[in-house]
DNA sequence: TATTGTTATACTCTATAACTATA
DNA sequence: TATAGTTATAGAGTATAACAATA
C-alpha cells in the first residue's frame, strides 16, 4: 500500500497564524529596528546597549552598574566588560559613590559627553524615519503599547 | 585645584529618553513577550524557533527549509540542527520536493500535528493573557503598527 | 550562473555560580 | 543577612565562507 499520490508543496507562504502572534511581531519590528540601528551607529562604534548605557548615564549622571541592570534588563557579570571597554575609550569615569561605599558612581568624560551629543542627534534621525513609515501619532501609540506589554 | 565638591548620585532612574526610542521599547517587550513564552512553551520542549517552525509546517504543508528561513529571518545554516532536532524527536519529516529537486519539503507526523495543536491552543491563552494588559483593540492595533515597522 | 541544503566555524548575547567588600 | 561589583564560564542565538547537487 505505497502512497502514490503527490505530497503537497508550497506556493506562497501563509503567514496568517504567525502574524496573529505578538511574540513574531515583536521580534520582526526589533530585528529590523536592530539593524537600521547598527548600520547608522558604526561610525560611533556603538552597539545598541553601548548607546543606552552612555545615554543613561548622560541623562543621570552618578548612575551605578546596578541601576544600569535594571533598567536595561542586562545581568551583572555582562554589564562590567561593557562598562570597562566605554572607561578604556575614555567615554566615561568610575567613581566612588559618595553614599554607598559599595558602588560606584558612572559620569561622562568630555569626550563621552560630545560622542552621545552626536549619536543621539543620529538616534533622533533613525526615529524620524521610522515615523515615515508610521505617522507621528502612529509612533506614540506603538511606544505606550510596547510600554504596556512590559511594565 | 583639587575637586572637592561632592559627586552627583542617583535616587531615581530618569528613563524618559530611552522609553522615546522605539528600539528601547521594542527589546523590553520582546524580552517580556519571550519569557512567557518560554515560561509556557518548556513543557512542550519547544523554544521559539521550534514552535514557528513546526506552526509554519502545520499551515503549510511541504514548506521548504529555505521559504521557513525567508520567513522566519533565520540563516539557513542556523535551521539545519534546528529541523534536524524536529526530525530526531519524530515531529517533522523531510520528503522530496515534487517539483525541485535541490529541495525538500518539511511534513508534520502525527505525533508532530497532537503537539502543534496543544502548543497553539497555548499560545492562544498567551495571547489571552497579553491581551489583558492590552485590550483586544489595543492588542490588534499593536500587531499592526509593528508589521508596518518590519515590512 | 544561480539556488538549495549543508558543514564548519566564529562571534555576539545572555545566564549562572561563586567570590569580595561593604551595608 | 543582604547588596554592589566582579570573575569565570557556559549556553543560546546569529553570522559568514565554502562546498555538492540541482536548476
Amino acid at each position: 500500500m505505497s502512497q502514490d499520490k503527490e505530497l503537497p508543496w508550497v506556493e506562497t507562504v501563509d503567514t496568517s497564524y504567525l502574524e496573529s502572534l505578538l511574540g513574531y511581531n515583536a521580534r520582526r519590528a526589533f530585528l529590523v529596528a536592530g539593524a537600521k540601528f547598527s548600520e547608522r551607529m558604526d561610525r560611533f562604534d556603538l552597539k545598541p546597549a553601548d548607546f543606552s548605557v552612555l545615554s543613561l548615564v548622560l541623562h543621570n549622571p552618578g548612575i551605578t552598574s546596578r541601576q544600569l541592570c535594571a533598567t536595561l534588563a542586562i545581568q551583572p557579570p555582562n554589564l562590567v566588560g561593557l562598562v570597562g571597554a566605554l572607561e578604556r575609550r575614555g567615554l566615561v569615569e568610575r567613581h566612588p559613590h559618595p553614599r554607598d561605599g559599595r558602588a560606584m558612581g558612572l559620569h561622562l568624560t568630555p569626550a563621552g559627553e560630545k560622542l552621545v551629543a552626536d549619536a543621539e542627534r543620529t538616534v533622533a534621525e533613525l526615529e524620524a524615519e521610522a515615523a515615515s513609515a508610521l505617522s507621528p501619532s502612529e509612533l506614540r501609540t506603538l511606544l505606550k503599547l510596547l510600554q504596556k506589554v512590559y511594565r
